[in-house]
DNA sequence: CTGTTAGCGCTTTCAC
DNA sequence: GTGAAAGCGCTAACAG
């Protein structure tokens, strides 16, 4: 081949900014690159960290991120039915609070509630009460209650990680303190204020900070200030929002977890999941910042 | 043909879960369906309102959403470079903070500063700072501040506006109310704060929630109570979250935005963008609510 | 080492 | 009416 037939060729590519077509190269591969993301929490401010962490780490192995909202099984079924045609190669769905009985070969569930389905990342949110609980205690707060909406699908691992922790503490446990399965988290705060002076509680765990900032005004409402009178534990991530004060919280890593799914998504190995639960973090609120 | 072997063949259709692949029918048409969206916002938060609008009316329209993160021109442009071999249709780039000098045929800039393209969707800076300050002068503020990052790109605009609004009032321009260039919107706090016995200014204009909600226990520190001696009003958008106090401001409807981004995908005639400038809707803290 | 060909899964066209 | 064939843009495998 003449050197100057492979210049001629190069400079043509460059000139006619010839870009070759990956939809082609897809038919081929029979893969696009494409990870389906339908997103179904109900708060989908929540949705933001999810979506930076795992396009950070897709777009670092050549792969594209589809976005998809859905609030319900029957849009998430028909969210997976248009982007398994072809389009997506593995599609994740993050976040559902409804049972959803999926077990297909390219879906992976992620904080998702009611999954028998191997395929699947969860949080350990027995770890994450037993810890909450273990800090609480250490910071003097014996009475810890808990306010859990019955949707989150977390009620028995949080059950277990609390009862975990007071028995190691040498607590008692009082069932009156607990309120899985209350429909509305402001008439589980109001059994609890009205029976505080026999209660007598000084730390409430609540599911999550969105959860928190709508408890924290009722609390002070009641004339208990927080942290000092009742200490407010997020069990899924803070804010970090300015005019909110920061509340200690468990906080999952949407970087470690965005790893351990294109892991997943690369290898599809099973293995390369490690373990499918994630821990999450301890935060505590920074004593020298804002009131 | 046979009633027969057609039944057999849509039998079989069903068993086997016979789906057209979308690939093969893209190389035919020369078209995916697919939009990428390359976010570029500085403020992650900001872009779930964006993203969540413009799924919903894309998804309406069989049309899907490719996520992108890009913080600097030269991502923006890689990330242009990677979704527009065959995999996007068009994208769209939002928010973008420096200048991008892009005139691309299928790249729609929305919200972006220093556009010259016509592939644009603008925030109408203007009016919005004119119907503010029209606002708190029916409130009786009359001495309004101006806080704006010199990284807004909006600046002229809002200038624009607020003479506007203040000659109708037939109210005189302070200079010394005005920080448009300052690096950082403490400082031109400190600033305003230092001269407040000569200034007397009783409203201030920053240039979104995030903004006022670092601003806002700066004034509680030097004793102005918000909103009876400084009434802070937001440019862009309110936060809406629980534990944050509403602020007056001005909001754009993601909505709006969306509807008019899919007529112009669909359409493909710049008619269809209508004007390429988006008013945004006074909303006004319900005196109602929360103290 | 270079050049040709077949075929990925579909649709459109053209011939029967 | 139904059925065959061409071709979208690319890359594989093959033949020269």
């Amino acid at each position: 081949m003449k050197e100057a037939s492979r210049l001629a060729v190069l400079k043509a590519v460059e000139e006619l900014h010839y870009r070759p077509n990956v939809i082609a190269q897809s038919l081929l591969s029979q893969s696009t690159g494409c990870i389906g993301v339908i997103c179904a929490q109900d708060n989908i401010n929540q949705t933001t960290g999810y979506l930076y962490a795992l396009e950070k780490h897709l777009s670092q192995h050549q792969k594209h991120l589809l976005l998809r909202f859905a609030n319900s099984k029957t849009e998430v079924l028909h969210a997976l039915d248009e982007l398994t045609c072809g389009l997506c190669d593995d599609v994740l769905v993050i976040g559902a609070r409804f049972p959803l009985n999926i077990s297909h070969e390219n879906v992976i569930l992620v904080d998702c509630v009611d999954v028998d389905s191997s395929n699947s990342i969860q949080f350990d949110h027995a770890f994450a009460a037993e810890t909450a609980c273990n800090y609480l205690i250490k910071q003097g707060r014996r009475q810890i209650a808990v306010i859990n909406p019955d949707s989150c699908g977390s009620v028995e691992q949080i059950l277990l990680g609390y009862k975990r922790a007071l028995e190691n503490n040498f607590l008692p446990f009082n069932r009156n303190l607990i309120f899985m399965d209350s429909t509305s988290s402001s008439v589980a705060l109001q059994v609890l204020l009205n029976n505080s002076t026999t209660l007598n509680f000084n730390a409430l765990l609540v599911a999550d900070e969105q959860e928190a900032q709508r408890i924290i005004p009722q609390l002070q409402a009641f004339n208990k200030s927080v942290p000092q009178d009742i200490m407010v534990f997020s069990l899924a991530g803070s804010l970090h929002l300015p005019g909110i004060p920061t509340i200690p919280a468990i906080e999952y890593s949407m970087d470690a977890m965005a790893a351990r799914i294109v892991a997943w998504l690369t290898e599809k190995t099973k293995s390369a999941l490690g373990s499918n639960v994630l821990r999450g973090d301890l935060i505590i609120p920074d004593m020298a910042g804002r009131k």
